[in-house]
DNA sequence: TCTGGGGTCCTAGGACCC
DNA sequence: TCTGGGGTCCTAGGACCC
């Protein structure tokens, strides 16, 4: 049987969150900002509509925003992942087989659903509409890639209502022919200049590019799988079982420049701290570490990028050993005279907590490691973050806090910042 | 003054082994 | 002068995604 993939993805989808609870802003331009306040990471239709790129950095279209009333908001990602959730659930009503692909997009498996799918599919989008209050578009087709097309086209004509499905001859290769080589999933910007080197300029002439070996050569198999995928053969299952990561990464640029290294021991303490927690909440131990600092390449001043790693006796996901060592690799990277901007610790060699391989030397204390580990997070966890820290990580009023001056209230994390209605 | 954060996969090349 | 062949594992870097 033909496969019926549908994916669905929600409008502006931080934006959408935020004026979930600000229905005033319905027909204000939106936009939300990266970390620190620095670029655009989600912009509504009627700010795309000022010109606002995507990564767009806030301070070059600052004045633009104010002239034009746009609200502006910081990430609230604890906002987002709570309405994420609401969505998804709602999916699974839908569908048996849902893959959630990023906080606003899934993957439906449709196959053999009775009836007319776009009619189906316009149902679930009324229904994540009405229960969570999010807008989507649905793209349908026979393999992943074909339901990212759809699913573009979707979006950008208003007539379509949001839903389109590739039911025909006729729709494919006109979809395919409206979509360009660059807005193909899996088709970067250096793979689009190359691909527009050879006079591939869209999906159509991508797909039907006769040098299957040249394909394969420039762009490896990962190219030839996108354009199989757009012929309609599938490559590309759908994947439901949540895997684990295999590497962490933890890091910030800094909220001001930072020229100390107890300021840079602080944060990359703080990094560490970060990661090793994602690694336990996975049941994970890691071989080993590394970590980053960097000054501003965007500004100028002389610049200094340093990486170093270290690597473990034995697995680990001890936030004080990770901290132990993660400050003494910064310790033999930081050089005086520089301005700090960004820090960041990764952690990698991922396996699962048991099996751990033991140390000769060092295995009697980790059972009271574990123990430790275990009660912390459980108090974090019930009495809010960093209730239990190391030292380590220092105290408030830290120069290199990342800058959140826009933020929203937690309307549905945090009860004293309940939506009132009056 | 001011430019994010967190991931995955693929390939090439080196180290090492028999 | 002439210096094999095949395999595995690991890592760095590139490209891409949201």
């Amino acid at each position: 049987m033909e496969k019926v993939i549908a994916l669905v993805d929600c409008n502006s989808f931080y934006c959408s969150c935020e004026r979930l609870f600000r229905p005033d802003l319905l027909k204000t331009p939106i936009g939300v900002l990266s970390n620190n306040d620095g670029c655009f990471v989600s912009r509504t239709n009627e700010l795309k509509a000022l010109g606002v790129k995507m990564g767009e950095p806030y301070f070059k279209v600052k004045e633009l925003c104010e002239k034009n009333n746009v609200a502006v908001f910081s990430a609230n990602f604890s906002l987002y992942t709570n309405i994420s959730d609401r969505v998804m659930r709602t999916l699974i009503n839908f569908a048996p087989i849902v893959e959630v692909y990023s906080v606003d997009e899934a993957f439906l498996d449709l196959t053999g659903i009775q009836g007319n799918i776009e009619e189906y599919c316009r149902e679930i989008r009324e229904t994540i509409l009405r229960n969570v209050g999010i807008p989507v578009s649905i793209g349908i087709a026979n393999t992943k890639t074909l339901s990212k097309v759809a699913n573009k086209i979707a979006k950008n004509y208003d007539k379509l209502g949001g839903v389109l499905h590739l039911s025909s001859r006729e729709r494919i290769e006109w979809s395919l022919e409206k979509t360009k080589v660059e807005d193909i999933w899996g088709i970067g910007r250096r793979s689009s200049e190359k691909l527009n080197g050879l006079g591939v300029y869209n999906a159509k002439q991508f797909r039907d590019y006769k040098n299957e070996r040249q394909i394969q050569k420039i762009f490896t198999k990962v190219g030839r799988r996108t354009q199989d995928e757009l012929k309609g053969k599938t490559c590309l299952e759908l994947n439901t079982v949540v895997e684990k990561k295999k590497e962490i990464i933890s890091s910030r640029t800094f909220g001001a420049p930072v020229f100390d290294l107890k300021s840079l021991r602080e944060s990359i303490a703080n990094y560490a701290t970060l990661a090793s927690e994602k690694l336990r909440l996975q049941d994970s131990v890691c071989a080993s570490i590394e970590v980053v600092v960097r000054t501003n390449p965007y500004k100028n001043v002389s610049q200094y990028y340093a990486a170093k790693g270290h690597r473990f006796n034995c697995h680990t996901n001890d936030t004080r050993t990770i901290i132990k060592y993660a400050w003494r690799v910064l310790d033999e990277l930081f050089q005086q005279g520089f301005e700090y901007k960004k820090g960041m610790v990764r952690i990698s060699g991922i396996r699962d907590g048991d099996q751990c391989q033991l140390s000769l030397f060092e295995n009697s204390n980790i059972d009271k490691s574990k123990k430790l580990m275990e009660v912390i997070d459980r108090i974090n966890r019930r009495e809010g973050p960093q209730t239990i820290k190391s030292m380590a990580c220092g105290v408030d009023n830290r120069a290199w806090k990342m800058r959140q001056d826009m933020k929203s209230p937690r309307y549905v994390t945090g009860w004293n910042n309940l939506k009132k209605c009056y």
